[in-house]
DNA sequence: GTCTATATGACGATAGAC
DNA sequence: GTCTATCGTCATATAGAC
């Protein structure tokens, strides 16, 4: 307790740098053998110590993937707040929203696949990452759900659709590409990979659904555009 | 080669069948640890052997994966192709028929969390299926396209859509149903998965984008249900 | 307080006796 | 075909140097 009120203390600086030093090189190595092939031993290698000297900084290799979990979603959560900051609010129709921002998350994932793995998948046996480590994500999640809501008051999503399935619908949508993207063409750079590509014609597809057109020839006119959309 | 000319030998027949337990406990040790929590010395401790007699039957742990990477596929190949014989060829519309055979296949994935783990994410470091071992996954592929083809060609798609695309775009879903299952409840049951739930409406939008239809009142009256549905 | 040295038991894998 | 013995590596734990 008393040492925790003491932030700004040298010693307590340079054991922070310390440990983000050790994720630093864990997140290189994750990123070359995979999540479950990060070992101490590599990582205290790489720092020029010995692997028993890890533990002054993490009590266990759970406790390192903790706090890994948690570092990718605060990245994933500052990338996606960036993101909203630099957006015009009202810019385009509900497709076009929704690629931008589904194109935003799919991309930091599939850049960052030692993240994404860890984030997405449940790739450590007994790893179940604590609450804290969890609530960065929670935060984006109800980020996501405060933009969702904006997007139905100022009319681009029907009155009666129930936003928590719009959510989660999208959701499902984003993490599809990004495990088929990972999983059978992780080398394939975002802009080109064959399951990135095909945000923007899914994008559509959920806007079709959800868009508030109270025209039926409006909908008719958007239904002739997507035959091509679905083309390219 | 010559060995091989005799598949019905006594000594290649109890090979096999101790190949298969092998196959049998790694299954069930991994849906018990995770996929990267398979040891094989757990494997000889079930079958009361020492680890190294299974150097008899398998080279490596990586050849292992391989046979189950294979069985995996083999198996889910089966139950699919069980399921188109069972089902009658014309039976309702797109939405309906996306909807089964997505269920199928999310419904064995989730009941089969070790071999989904396997055959849909990358979880063992190293390890790359062998070209014999993908060829039931490319079988299960073909068979897809060819059912999308007769869809097409029965009038339930339009015929203007690119066959290619609707494919990989609901196997995005799928897999995107799958992976959020499997990661964040995959102890809840299939039939009340909070997203395996989720595929007859997003099957809903799917057909909504491709099925055909050229009657600009039908396509409002199907709008029209879709409200419902989506509160589902 | 921070790190090293050392030890334990598990792992995948290999060699060779029977 | 199965065993024992062994190797190198791993995560983990403890004792103690500085």
């Amino acid at each position: 307790m008393a040492s925790e009120a003491v932030p700004l203390d040298r010693r307590h600086r340079r054991r922070l740098q310390t440990i983000q030093e050790v994720l630093d090189h864990a997140i290189e190595i994750m990123a070359d053998e995979g999540v479950a092939g990060l070992s101490l031993g590599e990582i205290a290698r790489r720092m020029g110590i010995r692997p028993p000297s890890l533990y002054v900084y993490f009590p266990s290799k759970h406790a390192l993937y903790d706090a890994l979990f948690q570092r990718g979603w605060v990245l994933l959560l500052e990338d996606m707040r960036r993101y909203g900051r630099e957006q015009p609010p009202d810019d385009g129709d509900l497709a076009a929203v929704l690629t931008r921002f589904g194109q935003r998350f799919a991309r930091w994932s599939v850049e960052h696949p030692a993240y994404a793995q860890l984030l997405f998948w449940r790739p450590v046996p007994g790893f179940q990452p604590s609450d804290e480590a969890y609530q960065p994500a929670v935060r984006l999640y109800d980020d996501t759900f405060a933009q969702f809501r904006t997007l139905q008051e100022r009319g681009l999503i029907r009155p009666d659709a129930d936003l928590t399935l719009v959510q989660q619908q999208w959701t499902i949508v984003i993490a599809g590409v990004v495990s088929q993207q990972l999983a059978n063409a992780p080398e394939e750079p975002f802009d080109r990979g064959r399951f990135t590509t095909q945000i923007p014609a899914l994008a559509l597809m959920f806007a079709d659904h959800y868009a508030d057109r109270r025209d039926t020839r409006a909908t008719t006119f958007t239904r002739g555009r997507r035959r091509n959309a679905s083309k390219g």
